[in-house]
DNA sequence: CATGAATGAGCGTTCATTCAT
DNA sequence: TATGAATGAACGCTCATTCAT
C-alpha cells in the first residue's frame, strides 16, 4: 500500500496503525531528535517491525511528512478556534498567540517533533523540504490577521509582514526553551507577548486601553 | 594534529588550513545541513581529502564545536562594540539588537551554520550537545542588559527573563527567514524590533493602563 | 538483531546464519589471521554483505567472542568426556592430553581461530580482552585436574601449577606447528608428551635421586 | 634511506637512531601489541616524527622485521653462551633451557614484541611473514642438541623431534604466562622444565643419578 | 636529516529500502 | 498484512605511505 496524501484511509485498522506510527514517529523526534528518529528506532516504539512502517508509508520522508501534516492540523484546529470571525482584530490576534502557546504547552512534543522535521528535512539536493519556500502559508495566515486589523483602522501603521515575522519568532523560540529550561514560565510569557504586541498594534499608543 | 582548543596554532600554514576547513564547514552546513555536512562534502568543498579534515581536527564534532567557536567569537566581538559599557541602557539593547541582526545580515551563512550545529549535535546519550543546558550563556546576557536597565530605572517594570527569551527568538527567526525568504526586508524588521522592544521597556507608559 | 549469548535463538534460520557466519569467521582467522579477517573478508566468504554479518552478531568483537565460546564448548564437551570422574587420575590427565591434542588434529582450523582471538582481541585501553586475567580457567581446570591426583597419592609432590603451564603450552603449541609444518607427527608427538607427563607426575621415583 | 638488511649502517647516528627505534617499537608491541604498534605510535614513544620511522626503515614491516632480528640476536648471543661445546649434552640442553628463560625473564618485552611479530606480521596473501616456514632453524638448533646427546649415548631413545617442539612449546608459554600472570613463577617453573626434561632425556630412567 | 602535510584505501558501523515468505 | 532477512551506499575514522620543503 502506498501513502496517498489526501486519500481517504481503506479502513479503519489502517487508519489506526498509521495514527499509531505517527505518533511513535513524534516521540522519537521529540526524545531523539531527526538524525535519532530511524526507522527502527520508531518501529521499535510502536511495537512493530521496520517493514510495517515501510508500509504504510512511502518511506521515512514521506512518514515525516505526515508528522507534519498531523500536527499542522491538530493545532491549526485549535488556532482556528480561537480566531474565529466577528470578533475585533486585537481579541483575533491575542487570541492567536495564546492558542498557539497553549497548543505549545499541552503538546509540546508534537511541536518539537515538527520543529526536527521542518528544520532538517531535506530534498537529495539539500534544499529543504518543508522550508518557507515561497508563500509559507502560516505566516502568511498571521500577517492578514494583522493586515485585517489595519483594515479596520483598529490596528495602527505598522510593517505588518515584520511583526507577523516577530511574533513567529517569538512563538517558535518558546518550543525549545520549553523543552530544555524547566524554569520557563509559559503563562508569563503569554502574557508578555501579548502585551508587546498590543502596543505594537496600538492605533494610539497613547489612548491605549 | 590536535586540536587543542585555546593553544596556539602552531604554524601559519596550520592556522590558515583550518580556517579554510572551517569556512568549508560552514558553508557546507548553511547550504545542505547537519546531515548534509558530512567529512566528505567539507573536503570536497575545500577541495582536499577526508583525511586532511580528520588531521586537522579531532573529528567531525571537534570542526564543528570549532564553527560554534569561531562564529561566537565573531559575532560576539561585533555586539560587544555596540553594547559597550557607560552608554544609557535602551541604546545599549538597541546596539544589541542591531548588531545581532547586522552580523546576521552580513553572515547569514555564519549564523545558519551555528542553527544547524546547535540544533543538532547530540552527545552518544540522545541529549543536545549545544543545547541550552543549564544556564544559557547568550539568553543570560541579553537578560542582564535589561535588568541594567531596570536597576537604574530607565526601563519599566517586565519580566527579564521573558522579554530576552521573546527577543532572541526574534533575532533567531531572522536567519531562517532570511535564507530562504528573497523578499525579507532586514532593515524594516530590525527597525520593528527596536520600536517594540522600546515600547516593551519604556518606564513610562504613562497613558497605559 | 541483537546476539544475546545464552539466549535460544529465535529461529532455525537465524541458528543457521549465525553458525555459518561463525564458520566463515574460524576460517578466516586461521587463514588470513587475526586482522585479516575484516567483515568484508568473512562476509565474502559467507557470501554475504557486510550488513548481514552486522545484523546477525552486535559488531566483530561479538562476532569473535562468538568463535571463541562456540570453539570452547566444542572442545570442552570433547575433553570432558576423557575426563569423567571415577577413573585414575593418570588416566584423566592421560585422557586431558589425548582429548586436547585429538581436538586440535580434527579441527585445527577452530584452534587455530581461537589463539588468534585470544592473542589479538583487545579492549579500548589496549588490555587483552580474553586474555588469562585473573584466573585463567582453563590453566586452573589442568592444574586441578593435576592436585586431584596428588591428593589421592597416585602423583608424586611437584609444582603442580607449574606442569600445569608446562603441558598447556605444549598442547598450545601444537596448533602452530600443525597448521605450518607438514610434517608435523601429531601422535608421536602425543605419545611424547603423555609419556613426559607420566614420569613428572609419577608417586614412585624408587630409584630417582 | 633503505635498510638493506646486513649492510653495515652508514654512521654511528645513524646505527643509534635506528636502535632507538627497534627499542621503542618493542615497548609499543609489548604493551599494546601487534595492531596498537603503529608507526604513529612507535614515533611518539621515540619523541620522532612518523617520517623518521619511514626514513630509516623500509615501511612498518621491515621495521618489525629488525625488531625480530634484534631480538633473536641478542637471545641467541646468551643461549649460545650457555650451550658451548665440549660440555655434556644434560648440561647443554639445562643450559639451553635456563638461558632461554633467564633471557625471558630479563628482557620480557623484548619476547612479547617477539612474539607479536612472528605471530601476526603476514604477507598481503595472508600468510605468516615470519612464520615456521619449512625449515625454522630455532627448532632445528634445538633438536641437534637433542640429537648431538642421543649420538653420544648420553640420552634414551626418544622422538626428538618432539621433544624440541614440546620444550619450545614450554618455553615459549612462559612469555605470556609471565606478561600476565604476577603469580608466575619462573623460576620455579624453569626448574620443573629442567627436572621433566631430564627424565625424557635420561637413557637409563631407573638408574637416574 | 627531519618534518608534517596530504593521500587513499580500508576499516567497522548504520540505515533506508526491498522483497520473499 | 506483517515479518525479518538482506542489500548497498554512505558514514566517521585510522593508518601506512609519499613527498615537498
Amino acid at each position: 500500500m502506498r501513502s496517498d496524501i489526501g486519500e481517504r484511509a481503506r479502513t479503519f485498522t489502517e487508519a489506526a496503525r498509521r495514527v499509531q506510527i505517527i505518533r511513535c514517529a513524534i516521540e522519537a523526534l521529540a526524545e531523539v531528535g531527526y538524525a535519532g528518529a530511524s526507522l527502527a528506532e520508531i518501529a521499535r516504539r510502536a511495537g512493530v517491525s521496520k517493514g510495517v512502517v515501510s508500509y504504510y508509508f512511502d518511506g521515512r520522508d514521506d512518514l515525516l511528512g505526515h508528522v507534519l501534516l498531523d500536527v499542522y492540523t491538530r493545532a491549526g484546529a485549535a488556532i482556528a478556534e480561537r480566531t474565529a470571525a466577528g470578533q475585533d482584530p486585537a481579541a483575533v490576534v491575542r487570541g492567536y498567540i495564546e492558542a498557539n502557546l497553549a497548543f505549545l504547552g499541552e503538546h509540546p512534543a508534537d511541536v518539537a517533533a515538527v520543529v526536527e522535521v521542518a528544520a532538517n528535512a531535506r530534498r537529495p539536493d539539500g534544499s529543504l523540504r518543508f522550508g518557507p519556500g515561497g508563500e509559507d502559508p502560516v505566516l502568511a495566515h498571521l500577517e492578514q490577521l494583522l493586515r485585517d486589523g489595519q483594515a479596520t483602522g483598529a490596528f495602527g501603521d505598522f510593517d505588518a509582514r515584520s511583526l507577523a515575522i516577530l511574533i513567529r519568532g517569538a512563538i517558535d523560540t518558546a518550543s525549545g526553551r520549553l523543552a530544555t529550561d524547566p524554569a520557563f514560565d509559559l503563562a508569563a510569557y503569554t502574557g508578555l507577548l501579548v502585551s508587546v504586541v498590543e502596543k505594537a498594534t496600538n492605533a494610539l499608543p497613547w489612548e491605549q486601553s
